[in-house]
DNA sequence: AATATATATGTAAGCGCATACACATAGTTG
DNA sequence: CAACTATGTGTATGCGCTTACATATATATT
């Protein structure tokens, strides 16, 4: 019985004797044998990994997220590496060198400093890529939800409240994501023709703290000038609208009565929190298993034109927002 | 210039004239050349590869576990894999043994089914597992928090509160973590002489909605005989903790003027929603950082005495409880 | 019966790397 | 200067696996 045949017969390939087959089945049994991954990758060239790149595991975002991932890719006979870069653009780099010599088959990407070269030379070394939640203009696979129309969604809700002086505390600005989500709410204004104040958006990084910081600066400038005044509160995501409440409540104002405020994701704890926070919900599970399908697709096709999957966001209502009264308008 | 100049040059392993390093590094430079870990691992044995096994990084006390892994693992050149097993025997045994077969050097396992014929086989196999959080009698490395003692704190904060029928939602029975919160939380009351009734412990199965329906459990008890009342519950996580509110809050009572709650881990839902959750703290990033150190430490000496890391939980009192007023009682 | 085809197995080479060993040269020591 | 050591390089083998190719036997085709 030579190595070949063995090799045959565990992968089914070629032509084994059913005989032989069968003692290979039983001595493998036997001896509890198992195929070593890596060394097959050597000549086979491929390691049945992917990496899931993005930068905090620890933003309620993402696991949703790594969890589509996973379920996908461990169904297809995948591992998935968990790489998280802190939106530091060393560690991103330092990860995606790392991914190509482990030579995993495709990485799942949530960029955080936006940069084709880096994302040029995974695809020169043939490993497939797909973006997910952050897009970087057309070049490369994306999974994604409709932010425009998302932040639109949030827009206009409020909007429909009676909130005209509508604050905006975005996410960080060389994103795309970020812009995406302020040009949805831009839009809202122009399209019911209401006067938009540049003065009432602010950036923020997307985590807590820097939500409550937005929103101190935002009663700041309140305060100084009464100018700049506002009735709502729109967050870029749901971390830093819990920071604006926060802030706000620690200001003495209350949410919804003095000051409406809305989020962006759905993570679990906007339906927890108090007062239980409107916002946008993205199909995070979703957006993980299908970036997870389309790199795998992608694997097998790379020249295949470039796939694009936006998904719908959906108005979630619930109580942070309230027709306006406005304390600070 | 051979191979074997090149791979020493790379490696910094035996002798290499000053001059063919730097070629080499040059050349390496010049051809954007990485190095091929997987074929290293083949001589090497090595993969610099650790897993992390657990429930579903879905449940937020994980993220952080994983946060803290991860850092210390890319610190020392490792990368992580994450499994996510739902707490299903079949899904564990099935990552465990394509674990095996992807030679990783060691994992991190949040068990779920308690089976030590299963982590026999890594360790026969040379993988080195330490375990985290869920312990496994004191055959394993393990890093956990005190969760007897964590539990008692819990419970004598809601003594000293006044409440002396306290109901407890356990986690899932087979676990011992759920075993030695059960034992802090009956330590308390026989160490202050309260006497105890067992009737008021529920299983659940650390999820939100299984708090709810433990908690709905608790109260259809007390509406039919009269019996079976109590004033606080505590809950042995925050997730249950969270659905325990729920119910509550549906039937008309409130937290914590009706029924005091308590919940364990301290995940970052627990200081935003309403009535803010008092709990009991777990230094999850680090469980999840020295986890790591261990594991990588026990690669280098199989042998070696078992290790064991205990760190200690800390009462995070808010809002959720309150002295005894007690409707349920 | 001669030839073609399907089936079955083995041999050898190679995937990208590390390393034992042989060998060669330079520098030290007495 | 002989003998030895430290330094530098190359050759060859193997890690565990796949696969092209050669070979062999059984079965089918005309």
């Amino acid at each position: 019985m030579s190595v070949a045949t063995v090799s045959r017969a565990l992968n089914g390939s070629g032509y084994v004797s059913k005989e032989a087959k069968e003692r290979v089945m039983a001595a493998a049994k036997a001896l509890d044998y198992h195929m070593n991954v890596n060394a097959r990758s050597l000549t086979s060239g491929k390691t049945y990994t992917i990496a899931l790149v993005l930068p905090d595991v620890t933003n309620p975002f993402f696991p949703a997220v790594a969890r589509g991932v996973e379920d996908y890719a461990s169904d297809n006979g995948y591992c998935v590496m968990l790489c998280n870069t802190d939106g530091n653009s060393r560690k991103e780099s330092d990860y995606l060198t790392m991914l190509r010599s482990r030579k995993v088959d495709g990485v799942i990407f949530a960029v955080s400093v936006p940069s084709k070269s880096r994302i040029n030379t995974l695809l020169d070394d043939g490993i497939a890529v797909v973006l997910v939640d952050r897009d970087l203009g057309d070049s490369y696979d994306i999974v994604k939800t409709d932010n425009v129309a998302g932040a639109m969604l949030a827009t206009n809700h409020l909007i429909s409240l009676g909130h005209t002086r509508i604050a905006f505390i975005s996410g960080p600005m060389q994103l795309a994501t970020s812009q995406e989500r302020i040009r949805g709410y831009r839009d809202a204004f122009v399209s019911k023709g209401i006067p938009f104040d540049e003065q009432l958006v602010v950036e923020g990084d997307f985590r807590m703290e820097s939500g409550r910081e937005a929103m101190c600066h935002l009663m700041n400038r309140v305060d100084r000038g009464g100018e700049n005044g506002f009735t709502a509160v729109f967050a870029a995501n749901d971390l830093m609208a819990v920071g604006a409440v926060t802030a706000l409540e620690e200001s003495g104002f209350s949410v919804p009565t003095d000051v409406a405020v809305m989020g962006y994701d759905d993570i679990n704890i906007a339906s927890v929190m108090r007062p239980r926070l409107s916002t946008i919900a993205q199909p995070k599970y979703e957006m993980g298993w299908i970036a997870a399908e389309t790199v795998i697709r992608r694997m097998s096709e790379p020249k295949a034109p470039r796939l694009e999957e936006i998904l719908q966001p959906m108005l979630v209502v619930r109580d942070s927002t309230v027709e306006r009264r406005g304390a600070l308008a």
